[in-house]
Formats: C-alpha cells, structure tokens, sequence
DNA sequence: CGCGACTTTGAATAGCCTCAAGACATGTGG
DNA sequence: CCACATGTCTTGAGGCTATTCAAAGTCGCG
C-alpha cells in the first residue's frame, strides 16, 4: 500500500500540505478485512477514527427485535467514528466489509493532537458531520412519510445522479438495500417488475438497472 | 430579559470565564416569537446559529407528498443551525414555536471567530453534533424496524426518563406526536388506550400519563 | 459443474391508514 | 362567569399496502 494512501483520500485533510500529510500518515495504522468480515460491533469501544482507504463497508444498526437498519454505506475515502472523538462513548452500529476493504485508523488522543496542531481539520469535520446529519434527516423523514415505491424511486434517481449515469449496477445486495430503505427483499423485487412494467426503467442480469424516464419515477408516490 | 440570558444556557459556551461570555453576549440578537408563528421556513438562508433561550421549537421536514415529519422539538438552552455554520446552504427544515418562545441568534461570520478565539467551542460543538447524530441514528433505525406499538411504548419511556418521573403531561398534541412517531394521532389514540387496557399506563386529564410497568412496556414488539 | 446464497413469484394475513362522526376540551366574547 | 365556537381527541368501519411464509427459480463462486 502506498504512503498517504489513507490520508491523501480524506476530504478532512483537504487544507494540508504534503508534509504535514506525511506526520499524519505516521501516525496512522492499516488493516485490511475480508468480504464478510466485521470491522466493529455495537458496544465496541469507539475511540478511533477509521477512514475506508478502499472497498465497501456497511453500517448498521439493529433494533430491538432483532430486524437489521441500513444506516450507511461506507466508500472510499469516507470516514466514521467522528461521532465521539471527544468524549468517552460505545459505538451503536455494527461495521461490515462488504467486499475486501482496507481500512486506516487514528486513535483518539493522535487525532485531538491533530486538530490543536492544524485547526482547519476541524472546520472540515464539523462540515463532514453537518452534511451527514441532513443527509439522516431526509432519511429519516423519507422513510416515515413516502411510500417503500416512492423511496426505491428515490433510491434509484440519487444513485443514477451521484454516478452521473443511466445505466449502474445496485451496490448493494437486494437483502442490504432492503434495510438500507426499511423494507423487504420481496418488496423490492415487486416494485422494481412493476417499475419495468409502467416502462420507467429497464432490468438486466447483474443487477444491472437502466433508468428509462427519471422524470417519471419521480413522480412517484 | 437578563444579559447572559442565552449563552449561559448553551453548553457549547461551557467552558468560558464569565468575561468571556458577556463578549459573546453583546454579539448576540434577542427575538421573541409567539406560539404559532414560524421561526424559519425550508430554503430559507441557513447563516445564524440559533439559541433556544425559553419556550419550546419543533422542527420538521415536508416530504414529497406533502407529509410531515418531525424531527427535533428544541427546549430551552438547545440550539439549531449548526448544521452549515461553515458552508453556504439552504435550511430542509421549518421551526415553529410551538409556545411563546424566545431566540437568540448569532451571525455566521461572529460565531466562526468566536471558534477561532475560543477552540473549546468547536470541540463542544462536535460533541453536540455528535450526539445529535446518534439520536438520530436510533430514530432512524426504530422508525423503519419497529412497530407504531413499540415506537409509542419507546418514547413514553424515554419521556418519563428524561422528566425523572412517572407521571408527566405529554409535551406535544397528538398530531405533533405522531408526525414524531411516523404515524396518526388515530393510532396514537387506539394504542394509549390498549396500553391502559393492559393495566401498562394509565391516562388522565390533560393528557396526563402515568406509567406502570415501564418493563411491560419495554417488551412490546 | 454443482452447491449455496440470493432472488422472484404467489397467496394469505396483519397492521396501519383513511374517512367520518361524535365527544371532549379549551379558550373567547358576551 | 357562562355559553358557545373551534380545535383536538376518540372510536368505528373499511380498505390498502406491505409483510410473512413458502417454494421454485436463478446467479455466481469455488
């Protein structure tokens, strides 16, 4: 693995210069974890910063009767764990890689250094955390008042404009999108039959989905 | 109103001297609103931080169809805005009072020099962050996986918790509640009254509720 | 190529929402 | 201080969406 490979990725560590990349870069340990495999569980201690240096990683959360809740899915270069770098906390989510990924951490004390040393670090993390909290919101509000048909739209039009094409593979599997949009792996099956049927999209082998009429799916309530 | 009125309340301010905390007074901006008046609306300019000095805030979001969510009720000495005190956005959200209530406001441009002369507040304000986001994780996560049954049951004692008593008055309509709850004050009402059916709580005017067996309680699914 | 995991499809059910009407409370003006 | 008006809450009946359970079909990995 390259040198700055982790912290080069960082959006938090935008404002810095090569050098100071490289005290960062010190300070900071690689892990690598196969498909599968959990990187944390809830009532873990949470006192690093993890940084997805490549590969996929789920967060989730369960409730109280067992059912399983999506809260994110971690790509390269993001980041979790902010949450509590300054106070004493568990974590309340489980952390799955979901293909092999490779994963650096910062300890808590290392990172609290960092952001006394370079005080734009955190400015970039309060803008981090601030766009993960509208983010949850809109969830969260989306998945109490829309429809799981509505929702799926949703889905499907946000990720066609983040990767800025028609035509994607689903990141994720049917089970995971499911908890990701509170509902089932039938329920997703059945919406996405009747959104081929009403011509909006088009399914292909390889879970592959070509948006026919974005405007359209919109709409839907 | 006192000076210090609102800034004494915050605990992102904690950690000032007394001196420190009239500098911040005299930058503040005091607004009384009546119950029922809007504080702010969506796509309104997000660039003051807002403190709740008295009275009572609820925040929601409007989904596509028109539904309501609600997402935070504000009291006394909580704040808002925070979300984008360091990047140009638009507010998702509407605040309205929900009682007559009293705000004081900080411009973005005073609170981002307030952080550099006082880093102690940023480190307050991750904290605030991200203890924000972790309720709001949990939200998230009983919204979409559990029951209106157990979503009621859950915030009946979480509410009894947080006013450390057994018997309190609900702080919200009905309607307000439910928008809370993700569901209908129909369904609010038919499962209060299953709950006292059960000998769990029992009701009483002025939506007063006393809870009985708050383990009972605990265990609905 | 075969096995296990994922996905689709079907039928039945359950939980919740909607709509509507009546009861209650709250606060206002006379 | 009472009477009334308005908004809020409760209760009932009906319908609909989404879940559950089960079984067959498909994909992809070793």
């Amino acid at each position: 693995m390259a040198s700055h490979e982790c912290v080069q990725l960082v959006p938090i560590f935008n404002d810095l210069a090569t050098n100071q990349l490289d005290t960062i870069e010190s300070i900071v340990r690689h892990h690598h974890y196969p498909a599968g495999s959990t990187i944390f569980s809830a009532s873990d201690a949470l006192d690093t910063l993890m940084i997805v240096a490549s590969g996929q990683v789920k967060v989730y959360q369960l409730a109280a009767n067992g059912r399983e809740q999506l809260l994110y899915l971690l790509q390269t270069g993001d980041i979790d764990g902010e949450a509590a770098l300054f106070e004493n906390q568990q974590r309340t989510s489980f952390g799955e890689a979901l293909v092999p990924t490779e994963v650096c951490s910062i300890r808590r004390e290392d990172f609290q250094n960092l952001m006394r040393q370079y005080p734009s670090i955190s400015i970039n993390v309060l803008n981090v955390f601030g766009k993960r909290l509208s983010q949850l919101e809109r969830q969260t509000t989306r998945a109490t008042t829309e429809s799981v048909e509505a929702r799926l739209a949703n889905y499907l039009i946000e990720t066609a404009a983040a990767l800025k094409t028609d035509t994607f593979k689903l990141p994720l599997k049917k089970k995971d999108l499911a908890t990701f949009l509170g509902t089932t792996p039938e329920s997703i099956s059945r919406k996405l039959a009747l959104f081929e049927q009403q011509a909006l999209i088009t399914q292909k082998p390889g879970k592959i989905i070509q948006i026919n009429d974005a405007d359209q799916l919109l709409l839907t309530e």
